[in-house]
DNA sequence: GTTCCGCATGAATCGATAG
DNA sequence: ACTATCGATTCATGCGGAA
């Protein structure tokens, strides 16, 4: 029997942030609202004073953060005056003066993205996973997402490839769709900092930011059970709900109350896991 | 008939940009480069001096592009001491203060057939594509680089204008509404700025920086047949061979005395075109 | 039970119109 | 002139009901 708690915080994380110790925290995974965006629901923050606005906040995400653990951090500019701003490249400058190191930036490609046709402009189908992190040693647990081909290749196949295939066929002699046959025939699947995953349109009394599969897969890589995931801009509570299947405990921190409410409704503050045989992360 | 025009430069293309006229290319497409690699051929730029590097070559190239034109520059930064470096995202603020708009950034998914594996990191499958302009109203021909539908179209084609109607009826209220003819009979979509393209497994006599494709691609967009293709970082010429083969006028430019004969032999400075019903980008 | 179809709707972006 | 609001455009996905 496995026991995981769960904390909910309600205000600014700014703040909040100051009721969690140092160096306690295994993995940051957030998504906090872009610049301009949901204006209605945070406010909005303009993109030029983004970087002055987020800066205090990583200060103190790097105080509880431990010297193992990792911060992702999933954000993506918008265009403004046909232009793309500049203040997430800008907040990666500012935030490796703060301490922290960049080690990485994973690429999100979002399948479904929102439509649109413009005449200087594509869609837009990626988002950013920047991996920040207080050490150059720390926890990574590789093995935990390199499945079997089995699943992943399902899930590849499943999800990209009857469009893909069509679409690579189409353009024989540039290099498309020579390597399909190299996926089926592996048995192990080599993660790459690049992910496939469709964003999740149709949810009941919100809309998540992120599909579940996103926290999950960097919970499983960069946390085993037990530890602790923290998301200082919870809003609906995809990475806590997810955090706590996967037996880990979870910090959520949210400054709208109904977000709040409904979060607290929706998770209970102690978990308890039964350990068996097979069946990973099943309810008691 | 159609004749076109190739130009090779042998030498730096700091000074070799200075032969190339104001206002004369319309889409530049190069892969410089990147700091610290290619340590055998190009004696390697420090990542700190990267940017101080690459600016005055970014002025000469804002001054030869036509302020219709486009710069798309393929680069990524490489990892230094367990962190991402920083010269890229610097480039970037460096090159919008020279007067650059940093318009789009478009990703490569390159899907490799050689796994490798670190122990705090994964293999690096993505690469940058930099869209930088001169002026907001540039030239883009979106229509030449639609690709097929998704699966979803073969048997939900017809219930998507239904659907399309009903949702545009919900909106009446001035003019003629949409114009339904953009449904019918659709079979091909925009594409995202995500590209996927393998990369080029097979060894020739020189290791291509990119794969075909991903010049053509740009340069289908940006382009139109008998316009000019600049790469001042030319290597072994994939870029100037594919804008030939579409029937662009090239402009390459090469320090290496080496890659400069080689491409020299093998693209002639005129090349001629037969115009043909039905296929396109045949020599005569 | 499968499969198929109807349908709503997304961390979007631009251009025109209104204040 | 400069900003805020609004309508138009577009494609992939999952859900739920129908065949």
């Amino acid at each position: 029997m496995i026991e995981t708690r769960n904390v909910f915080l309600l205000g600014d994380c700014e703040e909040e942030l100051k009721n969690i110790p140092d160096n306690s925290v295994d993995l940051i995974f957030t998504s906090p609202p872009y610049a301009d965006q949901r204006v209605k629901t945070y406010g909005g923050i303009h993109p030029d004073s983004y970087v002055e606005w987020f800066l205090p906040k990583a200060e103190e995400m790097l105080r509880v953060l431990k010297p193992t653990g990792t911060f992702v951090l999933n954000i993506k500019e918008k265009v403004a005056d046909g232009e793309r701003s500049t203040y997430v490249i800008e907040l990666i400058l500012a935030m490796k003066k703060q301490g922290w190191l960049w080690t990485e930036e994973f690429i999100w490609h979002k399948r479904n993205c929102y439509p649109g046709k413009w005449p200087n402009r594509f869609r837009d189908a990626w988002e950013r996973l920047l991996q920040f992190n207080k050490d150059k040693k720390f926890s990574m647990y590789q093995e935990e997402v390199m499945v079997p081909m089995g699943d992943w290749a399902k899930t590849r196949l499943n999800n990209l490839s009857e469009t893909d295939k069509i679409r690579d066929e189409s353009k024989v002699g540039s290099g498309f769709g020579k390597n399909i046959a190299n996926w089926l025939s592996r048995d192990k699947a080599f993660p790459t900092n690049v992910l496939h995953l469709a964003t999740e349109c149709n949810n009941k009394n919100h809309s998540a930011a992120f599909p579940e599969g996103l926290p999950e897969w960097f919970i499983k890589l960069f946390t085993k059970e037990g530890d602790t995931v923290l998301d200082p801009f919870m809003g609906s509570g995809t990475t806590n709900m997810v955090a706590n299947r996967m037996r880990r405990n979870s910090i959520g921190i949210e400054i709208l109350p109904e977000y709040y409410e409904m979060v607290k409704y929706k998770l209970s503050p102690v978990e308890l896991y039964l350990c068996e045989e097979g069946g990973k992360y099943e309810k008691a």
